[in-house]
DNA sequence: GTCTATATTGGGATAGAC
DNA sequence: GTCTATCCCAATATAGAC
């Protein structure tokens, strides 16, 4: 009775407009940029020195420069690291489900679990003007709203069919908007419970999707 | 028949946890707000040096630590007058309204045309880092966002008592959220049609609003 | 591959002339 | 109130020793 997870599938890390940087890394690259991220998620984009960098991974200032070549090269592939985590998260929650309502259900409770940890939105913020003024940086940025608009709608669809998330596709950009603003909200007051107003979206697409569904 | 302007006038600028900064500066300095703006909607924050808005305003470096002091003293003005903008916007589309229906469609046509402009949301996105890791600048974002959720459940109750809004305090959240998100991704992709996604929400509220009027 | 030392740039702050 | 000159510092980049 459970589908066949290569059906399942038709959405993978695969279809991904960015990569998982490690793999391609050696390790003192990846402790780096393991520190590099800290260092963003504590103290900011302006605080990523190479200085603060070598300091917080053990590693020789220069060391990074041959790693990465440049500061640009590294906020490169810090952006791709910290893009590939968010969409990692989501990607392992729908993934594997089955057709129908359990993967519609999966999909809202990743959502709500991403949408309530303030701390990745910190490190995303600070990235948004780089990413936004770097035009390569930038058309990854647009690639990876088209694959969560994609994963959504299919998602919502419940079809293996990819098609079939059509008519939810503008249900898919505003659950992607409402998920990063929600996170601006969270970053402007940490104790602000944005779970009343989670709880309320949920409803309001379970509504949504039963109607286009009824036809 | 028409509502007295008093009445709906139940939320202006008073109730705004910001004050336009103008009015406060000498003509030197409003010229050099104003270069600082451009600079930032263009080049970014990190191209906002005195150096870079000396030559923009046309005014000396020293004049500018002069008037606002030091750099955090010219930011900090800058963040009012960027949200300030927005603020206002909002207010002169609703403020004066009827109550009922009429204010219901003035609210979300005035949040339908910031939407479409992803103009200012560049500048806004620009400072969220600084304004999230500073203190006092936070503070303010905050209560922004309190007024923004005040501002747009008032107006989707349709009355002029402001406790009428309560039933609506999720879905003004949602809304705020939603306008800072399709922000983000009109920044991530300029040529985004995000029309057809907001007439879907437009829609959404719509049905929600006669959902809870109606009991 | 790794590190030291140094070059170069450009930021904000300060003091004081006008 | 406005501007000039200068100081100090921190950042990235470079060259070359080991």
């Amino acid at each position: 009775m459970a589908e066949e997870h290569g059906a399942a599938g038709a959405i993978d890390t695969r279809d991904l407009p960015i990569r998982d940087p490690y793999p391609h890394l050696s390790p003192t690259a990846q402790r780096i940029l393991e520190a590099a991220i800290r260092i963003l998620d504590r103290e900011g984009f302006n605080a990523l020195t190479f200085e603060a960098i070598a300091a917080e991974s053990g590693e020789n200032r220069a060391s990074i420069r041959y790693h990465f070549g440049s500061k640009a090269g590294l906020v490169s592939v810090l952006v791709d690291a910290v893009m590939y985590d968010g969409s990692l998260e989501l990607i392992g929650a729908v993934a594997h489900t089955e057709a129908g309502e359990q993967r519609r259900r999966a999909l809202i409770e990743a959502h709500r679990e991403v949408a309530l940890r303030v701390h990745e939105y910190t490190a995303f913020y600070d990235l948004v003007p780089h990413i936004v003024r770097d035009p390569e940086l930038r058309e990854r940025f647009r690639q990876l709203f088209v694959w969560y608009r994609d994963l959504d709608s299919w998602a919502l669809s419940g079809s293996d069919d990819p098609a079939a998330g059509n008519p939810y596709r503008q249900l898919a950009t505003l659950t992607t908007a409402m998920l990063d603003g929600l996170g601006l909200q969270l970053l402007a007051d940490p104790d602000f419970d944005l779970r009343p107003a989670f709880d309320l979206w949920a409803r309001m697409v379970c509504d949504y999707v039963e109607r286009i569904a009824a036809g």
